[in-house]
DNA sequence: CTCACTTTGTGCACCGGTTCACAAAAGGAC
DNA sequence: GTCCTTTTGTGAACCGGTGCACAAAGTGAG
């Protein structure tokens, strides 16, 4: 029984669509600051940098927001995304943790632009409380529950030491939050429906490795013989 | 040099297992440091937060290193995960960009770690230009070709502004490096043979802002009851 | 109106990756 | 040696996602 209608939008985006979702959403504005008022699915797809097909599919998933013979129009489109993605609401950001790499991105841009607001910084080291940074005043830690709930903070973000980042994780779920974005390096542990995401600067330099590894033994030729003339030596 | 090849290892690993080798290399590392001599796949992928059998399909990938009945020895298949992901040997990494980003990358420990070593930071601001920072000189831009080449710099960190980043992506291959780690929020394009991985901080805070939202949807009233756009017709 | 052209939305075949479940291998007890 | 226990390595089914290719739906000209 095939329901019509906006049975695929109800249930289930698939989540490489959603992953793709905001990536389409920024080439839309800058197609949108550039006075553009409609876009063909292959003109957003090449500025997406993906393949016309998955974006078409992509976007049906939310709806039939395109026009035969025509494309989608622009500033529709765009909030169409932004309201699947839930950027039309205002969302209260935490960053635990005011190192260096919190501190950037505290004053990072991007960041706050659309629908986040940096509503609370947080740290362990009494000599970092207190300061002032990005127009923040960062909090002490034991101030966690606290903050969450007077600022009505839905998103933490760790930029903790790898051996903090755990035991303040356990808070922030006790707290009551259910989205965490992590840039500690460790595999955390939270109960079911939380959402975690991982942001881990050194694995993605390590599988960068593996590629430049292969890339260059290819070049001085050792393994790149073995690919063509498959050993009968086994081990 | 005589290379065994068991049949899966021979070139190909899957992309999705060259992902979690970090991973697994990391809780290996913290099982060493604990002085486990060996380790079952069962607790090796609790450590990394995956499960069994993905973790012995993967291991398998490398070669048959484990002992049936034992599990994995933890020296050997650290190792082993090394020299398959070419941390054995020596990267240079040049970081461009040195605003707030840049800097807490070039500080960030973790990074440096493992085979990574920050090799140079360049800038295009004459302020920025000169300070030390992480102990290092913070270099003009227009040096870029000859430092890449001078220090042997084989990957390149990009923590530029977007509008810079696709400007100096250009410049960085053409001087013939081949892997570059994106942070700046735009598709950068690039020739064939070119490894880009990128990190994009504001695409993972709206993957979360959509599950959260759907969250709160489904506590508040019904399952996101006719969120339809405002007018049904319209447009 | 019809015809030519453009572009969306999707059915379908395909592919990489995950998971299950189990045979094969290793070690220990006797 | 045999038997029992543990744990690996993998065949095979399954699943989500991708890309091709085309019918359907729209525009515009005449």
């Amino acid at each position: 029984m095939i329901r019509r209608l906006s049975q695929a939008r109800e249930r289930g985006i698939p989540e490489a669509t959603v992953a793709r979702l905001p990536l389409y959403l920024r080439a839309l504005n800058g197609m949108a600051e550039r006075g553009l008022a409609t876009v063909s699915s292959e003109d957003l797809a090449v500025a997406a940098g993906v393949n016309s097909a998955k974006l078409r599919k992509d976007l049906s998933h939310l709806g039939s927001y395109g026009t035969r013979g025509v494309g989608y129009d622009v500033e529709y489109l765009i909030y169409q995304i932004s309201r699947e993605l839930g950027l039309t609401q205002d969302w209260a950001v935490a960053i635990v943790g005011v190192g260096n790499l919190g501190r950037a991105l505290a004053n990072y841009g991007g960041f706050v632009s659309r629908g986040f607001r940096v509503a609370a910084l947080l740290d362990a080291d009494p000599d970092v409380v207190g300061d002032h940074i990005a127009g923040l005043n960062v909090e002490h830690i034991d101030e966690l529950e606290a903050v969450i709930r007077r600022r009505g903070v839905s998103i933490v973000v760790l930029a903790t030491p790898a051996a903090a980042a755990q035991q303040v994780a356990d808070r922030v779920v006790a707290a009551g939050v259910t989205s965490i974005l992590n840039f500690a390096p460790v595999v955390l542990s939270v109960p079911e429906g939380v959402d975690i995401r991982k942001v881990d600067l050194s694995i993605e330099l390590q599988i960068l490795a593996f590629h430049e590894q292969r890339k260059t033994d290819r070049m001085s030729g050792g393994p790149a013989m073995a690919e063509e003339w498959p050993e009968a030596v086994d081990l």
